[in-house]
RNA sequence: GGAGGCAUAGCUCAGCUGGUUAGAGCGCUCGCUUCACAUGCGAGAGGUCGUAGGUUCGAGUCCUACUGUCUCUACCA
């Protein structure tokens, strides 16, 4: 690639200096010095390795002029977590980023500099202009490119690029140059849409149609030497100065004498036909329509149909012209009310009714569009559209979440040619030149010196500028060096996914698929992954008009960028909007900082670890909770790889914080204690060690790609000499361990009912308390008198008896039945007997609600039949441990009761 | 006019291919300065899963209609 930067030999920069781990986690001290080394390192570049599998994602350009809003972040954010995955994986990665020129925004921006100090691009002449936007952008273009940093992107940006480089410009003239030969690009005389401030054309997709209160007109056009008139109805009197016929519908009898007859235009006195044409609605207003060519899209098209004149009235500022007679020069909108008076003084006037309509909207400006009859340049729709459909009715290119393919492919078809000449200065220049002497027109790669028929030098460019989604469009092989068929457009080509949200579908993602099978005859990418947009708390799009938008930045300072990341991407399904709440940042903040707590504590508690021999891991002279929280570790390991590789990274996101806080910190670090504080048994405690550390450290390898920052300035913490925790290996875990899993949860529920006893009697935290446990069979006796150590230590408790069976039950204790186990927790005159009546009974509701339910499966014969054996069974146990429950419960009672 | 999304605890959302006692976070109540963390710990309250039908042994989960809501799309002047 001609424009790489040339290799350097990454000099591995030291590692950053650890901080102090301090209580609460400070993100700003951390982060911005991690993605220094990061990128210092080169750590996001790799080689191109044919041998390996490829994995790659080129970014949507965003606008040089841009700065990062939320939904860039989430964008980015999405294809960050997807790149380190795969990274992690082994796979030879490349996330390309770069930006778009942005034609009418960037020059839009660089007139208005222009226009502080009182010039105009005029003034400049077109070259001085481009060389103005040139250096606006040296200057300001990098802002964005900055903030993606400020968010963890781990990007390659030895490969940024930008559509107007060189070698993007050249596959732009190449493709544009192909298409032309191919007659897929053509330059006629066609009704476009016109931007009446931006002064250049707009493509069907860049006018946003707005509803809005309106009004519709009722004129009376006199027919040719008669008394009769025709009504028509109109929202835009101002256009019949153009008007070059009238249209009734040929089946509407109400006309049918007068198809054929002349009226005369009012205020302009040209006569013109009345014609019948199916188009037209015989329901709508009058039935009869005023036809403008210039002015309509619809009046364009049936003009056509009837051969029919077209009169342009308006000027490209959409005022009114040489052909508007007494009106030339006003604004289309005076010229609306002047024209409205002349015809109520001539009693050509009906009367006007309120009526909702949609208006087109330049999309830049939101300047209402005038369509005109212009010449201009198009794209040849329909014959690229068809293969572009093809590859996604057959699945060579995904939709995430599918319901998106329909939304592209109705598109499709019901594509029009696309107009991409612009009339601005900024862009990538049509490359067509003119003879000025024979009037050739010249398409080539090269700019041409001489005419090629007559060999005249008097060749002129055209003047205009093309679309910048022409040149998106080619942006997944335009980056990758095409027209050249370099090693990282045969590595990379075709990219492994394109994210990027919904109301970019049209705009992008259609054009760069039917480009790229056009030009390399294969689908840009595999799959493209959808997602929502960034809505404010109430639902809102955010807009500056609102004034309710999030500067991601501010956010970033306010909470860390991990914080930020890991709220856009958790909390929702993928393609469903997200709602910005302040409080999930918070919760993702507190989410960071239990995992700095946690690391913190296991790093402080392992310190003392040899070097020397790491106590194997391996099966059974592991207790309980290690087994445990390795399996369930795994399980951990697997769901979340599993939610990355189907794209779902809010599942993914969800087991993360599920797995690190509710089994890793609240159960299994508690239980650690137990060893970690036991002098006396130095062995057990390396075992305690050895575990908790795999565990944290193979958490982190899970977690870096959601919280990049974080996970790295951990890791450098740990034990033992460490590079980057983002050149590591993704675990890959399968040792899942349903005996410790169901052991376990035996003891967890033992834990959590002396817990509840112990919060509803009130008993201090503090006092302990002695607790009987009487097991339903003697495997739980078993797992149970193992665990006496842990119970105690979670619950409270002072002593645990377990029994098989109880001789004498104790009467002055709270208690509680459990499916496996019921227990006891003595207390001495201590117990309001009413109360604890009170908590059996509320338990034996439960239980006999259950029941009920159960006994309506399990007495319906169909059910018996019909259901699957193994659910039949199920339900059959649930009924024994329901009624066995229930038997406790109620024994218990009586004994309470005497 | 078409098309699609969403409707589940006070709020924001999970609930994958139909069989869990329907979950989480925030909020709320009660108790805790327990030696990783009060950005925390423990315990709890809170849901006729929008409405009406249907398929099924079984529906929050599938089908139909309706209601509400958001969005995209369309050349009805």
């Amino acid at each position: 690639m001609t424009e790489k930067k040339q290799l350097t030999e990454p000099t591995h920069e030291e590692q950053p200096q650890r901080g102090e781990m301090a209580s609460v986690y400070n993100p700003s001290q951390v982060e911005q010095k991690w993605y220094t080394y990061w990128e210092e390192n080169d750590y996001f570049h790799q080689e191109v390795r044919t041998e390996a599998e490829a994995f790659s994602i080129v970014m949507p350009p965003p606008n040089v002029t841009g700065s990062l809003h939320l939904g860039h972040a989430m964008d980015n954010t999405l294809q960050d977590i997807l790149t380190r995955f795969k990274r992690m994986q082994g796979l030879n990665t490349l996330w390309l980023p770069g930006t778009d020129h942005a034609g009418i925004a960037t020059q839009a921006k660089v007139e208005e500099q222009l226009a502080l100090e009182g010039k105009s691009k005029h003034d400049l002449g077109r070259a001085g202009f481009l060389e103005r936007v040139w250096s606006w952008k040296a200057q300001y273009g990098g802002q964005i490119t900055r903030q993606l940093r400020r968010l963890g992107a781990s990007c390659d940006w030895r490969y940024e690029r930008f559509t107007m480089d060189e070698g993007c410009s050249r596959a732009v003239r190449e493709v544009f140059v192909q298409l032309y030969r191919k007659q897929l690009i053509y330059r006629g005389n066609y009704i476009i849409n016109w931007c009446p401030k931006c002064l250049t054309t707009i493509s069907d997709i860049e006018v946003e149609h707005e509803e809005r209160e309106g009004q519709l007109f009722y004129l009376r056009y006199p027919v040719k030497d008669s008394e009769e008139y025709i009504t028509v109805a109109t929202t835009r009197p101002e256009t019949m100065l153009g008007d070059t016929a009238v249209a009734v519908h040929p089946q509407d009898e109400r006309y049918a004498h007068l198809i054929g007859k002349t009226l005369i235009l009012p205020l302009i006195g040209r006569e013109i036909p009345i014609l019948a044409d199916d188009y037209v609605d015989k329901d709508f207003g009058t039935g009869a329509v005023k036809i403008t060519p210039a002015h309509d899209p619809n009046d364009y098209e049936m003009g056509l149909r009837h051969d029919l004149t077209a009169i342009t009235v308006l000027d490209q500022e959409a005022r009114l012209n040489e052909n508007a007679g007494v009106y030339q020069g006003m604004e289309r909108y005076e010229a609306r009310r002047r024209i409205i008076e002349d015809l109520k003084e001539r009693g050509l006037w009906l009367k006007t009714e309120d009526h909702r309509h949609a208006v087109g909207e330049c999309y830049r400006c939101s300047t209402v569009i005038e369509p005109r009859i212009s010449r201009q340049w198009f794209v040849k729709m329909k014959p690229l559209a068809e293969p572009a459909m093809q590859v996604v009715r057959e699945g060579r290119i995904e939709f995430s979440p599918e319901r998106f393919s329909k939304i592209y492919l109705t598109w499709l078809e019901n594509i029009r040619d696309w107009c991409i000449s612009r009339q601005l200065w900024w862009g990538h220049r049509i490359p067509v030149w003119y003879c000025q002497d024979c009037g050739a027109e010249i398409c080539a790669q090269e700019d041409p010196d001489r005419c090629p028929s007559c060999a005249s030098a008097r060749l002129e460019q055209d003047p205009d500028v093309l679309d910048t989604w022409f040149s998106s469009g080619l942006w997944p092989f335009s980056t990758l060096g095409w027209p050249e068929k370099t090693p990282e457009l045969q590595q990379f080509y075709p990219t492994s996914v394109l994210v990027t949200g919904r109301d970019i579908i049209f705009f992008w993602v259609a054009r760069m698929i039917f480009m790229a099978l056009e030009f390399q005859k294969e689908p840009p990418f595999r799959k493209v992954m959808i997602h929502g947009l960034i809505l404010d708390s109430l639902g809102r799009k955010m807009s500056k008009s609102l004034g309710n938008g999030v500067d991601p930045l501010e956010v970033i300072d306010q909470y860390g960028a991990d914080a930020l990341r890991f709220m856009l991407v958790t909390g929702n399904t993928p393609g469903n909007d997200v709602r910005f709440h302040p409080e999930r940042l918070e919760a993702a903040r507190n989410f960071a900082n239990k995992i700095w707590n946690a690391s913190r504590f296991v790093i402080l508690n392992v310190q003392d670890m040899e070097d020397d021999g790491q106590p194997s891991l391996s099966a059974e002279t592991l207790p309980l909770e290690d087994r445990w929280i390795l399996s369930r570790f795994s399980a951990a390991c697997q769901e979340i790889t599993r939610g990355l590789e189907n794209y779902d990274l809010g599942e993914a996101g969800r087991w993360l914080y599920e797995f690190i806080w509710n089994e890793f910190c609240d159960w299994y670090i508690e239980l650690a204690k137990i060893r970690l504080y036991d002098k006396e048994q130095p062995t057990a405690k390396k075992g305690a060690q050895a575990v908790l550390l795999k565990v944290l450290e193979g958490t982190l390898r899970l977690l870096h790609p959601f919280m990049p920052f974080i996970s790295e300035e951990i890791w450098s913490h740990l034990p033992g000499r460490r590079t980057s925790l983002m050149l590591e290996s993704w675990p890959r875990e399968d040792c899942r361990d349903q005996t410790s899993e169901k052991e376990m949860a035996i003891l967890m529920e033992v834990v959590k009912a002396i817990r509840n006893i112990r919060a509803e009697m009130h008993i201090a935290p503090g006092k302990k308390t002695d607790i009987i446990v009487r097991a339903a069979d003697g495997e739980t006796q078993r797992v149970l008198e193992k665990g006496a150590r842990a119970i105690t230590h979670l619950a409270g408790g002072a002593t645990l008896e377990v029994q098989r069976e109880l001789a004498n039950k104790p009467v002055q204790a709270a208690s509680a039945v459990l499916p496996l186990a019921e227990i006891y927790l003595p207390l001495k005159g201590l117990l309001d007997i009413e109360k604890e009546i009170a908590r059996m009974e509320k338990d034996l509701a439960q239980m006999r609600q259950e029941e009920q339910r159960l006994s309506g499966k399990l007495d319906n014969e169909s059910f018996i039949g019909k259901a699957p054996a193994e659910v039949v069974a199920k339900e059959k146990k649930k009924m024994e441990d329901v009624r066995s429950r229930q038997e406790a419960l109620q024994a218990r009672l009586e004994q309470l009761r005497e």
